[in-house]
DNA sequence: ATCGAGCATGTTTACGTAAACATGAGGGCC
DNA sequence: GGCCCTCATGTTTACGTAAACATGCTCGAT
């Protein structure tokens, strides 16, 4: 009967509960005891009494290991990101978990420190060996589409915030049609034109906005002024913001995202340009924060949560179905929220 | 041979690579396979190479589920909590994913959407069938301090911000000593006394946060204002604000944390107190864009990552030493940020 | 040349679970 | 009253991996 031997190191062997152990306090057979573990019928209610004070007095749980061995699945998604800081990123994930959860799934977390391509390829190397069934990945950068990484085979995934929507099926929130209605509104309240700072050039999100907000202006016959760059943080937006507070003519800015926009609104109120009053400002997100930036940020809202829904969605039809991605896009529509940053401009604009 | 039947639904076996078709491919037995594998020497070049080879032709990726039941653990640790949307718990995560990617583990998230003691008994109950080695509890309420609420036995588990030390390891951010910073330094700069906006009740953070709060005025031989009440959210400490600004006497408010300092900022604005010539503020947690709020917050600095770094280190230690939590408190220090929302009252004020 | 040491590789077994099949007892139907 | 069917429960087996043990071959020392 000894098993393991008393010489192994640590010897932490038999601490765990089997059904076996619980079926011989029992004095049944571990088939039974899985089938009040699974709640199968066909056991009588006395059996089934005897197991489950077996189990409870052996503090019996049953091992995923050997479930997911027998059963060939983990009820576990993993989620490969960059970073959880940004907020878009944060609520996407507690969006997956929740909605993940509600359908009997736990989330593994892949994080990626540097976003090299080696570490990309790494990660996916990892997941092939995790406990996954399928895979979302948030990814700000275009690397899955230099066709260098490549996603292990049969493995179901879904990919935020990309293009690949060829190959791979794709969830996005609508970055063009977000960034359109922000310029629109802006040219709307009869401002000449829209200047912009862009996210960073790596990002697609960022691309998509930016290429938005020339096209409207383009359409609409206005003067595209130099787009300032940017880096998501409030701090690039701050420095844009000092740039702007310079440049006369300039009555309206488009943000490509709340936290710049926020740093754009420190930048003007120190260089004393009032907003809306001197200028308007128009963000994306709608980060919780926004609505008391002072002033209060009209601002895109992104619906996190929706795209969160859809990715647990997309994977789980791929599961259920045994079928690979079906590439295409799904983009979750935005709106615009409209507070007190954006106002028509004073007089003389033009 | 046929395994699974034709008639089985689906019939979505066979779809996995096992050792044993990569050993049949190669020629070679499934045990050198493994050797293989996991690198193992004792085996001669030419047969590691044919068996590379079959790896790459079949693309075989291990099985993590027979692994993880062979060898007794999952290389997983559980977090639990109830929000990833605060800024504190995304990056506390954050760190706890990065650490543990670093020492070989994934991180499963377990989220609970209400928090309320049914749900969070479910999630533990959950958790014991999970796939985790240990597990790390972010929890802001404390009802795990009821003694209602029972972790499962064996499992190893490190708690964040919660008062069960005695009964868990405890990993938190040192919240009296932060507070005491930030009312310290407002009394230093010659107010009075100090105003306070406090985070939920039911949040043991913030009741530190106050408690430490009210312990230094009392201290100092200040009278203690009554605290205004809030929730975390900007527009509470909004709220806050626009009572605090017709407090004719209040010339210094410490916000439990940054976001309802930031709608403080805004309703001071509106009512024409001028931070910080009137008003001085001071918030809890030093979020990224609290250096771009207008102005731009002294707050106190938490540092998520070192939180982050301890849990992990916590639970490897217990699994590694294969002892139980060690019951104790770890308490990150904090630091004082001080930007440009504080100063010296300007002059009656007393 | 002989024997054993060492090494590359194969065989057996166990990890915990649950489907599939087997068994046996009791009850209804003719 | 005998037969079969149903139902509760037991037995066998497979899931994929890797430790432990077994085998057989080569090479060096005597």
């Amino acid at each position: 009967m000894e098993r393991g031997g008393s010489g192994v190191p640590g010897g932490r062997r038999k601490q765990r509960v089997s059904m076996a152990d619980v079926a011989t306090l029992a004095g049944v057979s571990s088939q039974t005891v899985s089938r009040v573990s699974n709640g199968h019928p066909g056991v009588i209610a006395s059996t089934r009494e005897q197991v489950l004070a077996a189990m409870r007095e052996l503090g019996y749980r049953p091992n995923s290991a050997a479930r997911a061995l027998r059963y060939g699945q983990f009820n576990t998604i993993g989620v490969i990101l960059f970073s959880l800081s940004s907020t878009g990123n944060s609520r996407t994930v507690e969006a997956i978990a929740t909605h993940a959860a509600a359908e009997g799934y736990a989330i593994t977390l892949i994080p990626i420190d540097v976003p090299t391509q080696d570490n990309v390829l790494g990660a996916f190397t990892r997941m092939g060996e995790l406990a996954v069934d399928a895979v979302i990945v948030i990814m700000e950068m275009h690397l899955l589409d230099t066709g260098t990484v490549q996603l292990p085979p049969g493995v179901h995934v879904v990919v935020v915030d990309s293009d690949a929507g060829d190959r791979y099926s794709v969830v996005d929130t609508d970055q063009a049609d977000g960034a359109r209605k922000a310029v629109r509104h802006l040219l709307d309240l009869g401002h000449r034109t829209v200047w912009h700072v862009t996210g960073p050039e790596a990002s697609y999100a960022g691309q998509r906005r930016t290429q938005a907000w020339r096209k409207v202006l383009e359409e609409a016959g206005r003067p595209v002024p130099p787009p300032l760059h940017g880096d998501w943080s409030a701090e690039s937006g701050y420095a844009a913001g000092l740039a702007l507070a310079a440049e006369p003519d300039c009555t309206a800015v488009f943000a490509a995202n709340d936290q710049m926009a926020l740093g754009l609104l420190r930048a003007f109120h120190e260089r004393g340009r009032q907003v809306p009053r001197d200028i308007s400002v128009v963000g994306f997100d709608d980060i919780p924060d926004a609505a008391f930036f002072v002033p209060p940020l009209t601002t895109v809202h992104q619906d996190f949560a929706e795209v969160g829904r859809r990715c647990v969605q997309g994977v789980l039809r791929q599961i259920r179905t045994h079928g690979g991605p079906q590439p295409g896009t799904d983009l979750v529509p935005t709106s615009l929220v409209i507070r007190n940053s954006t106002a028509a401009p004073s007089s003389s604009s033009a």
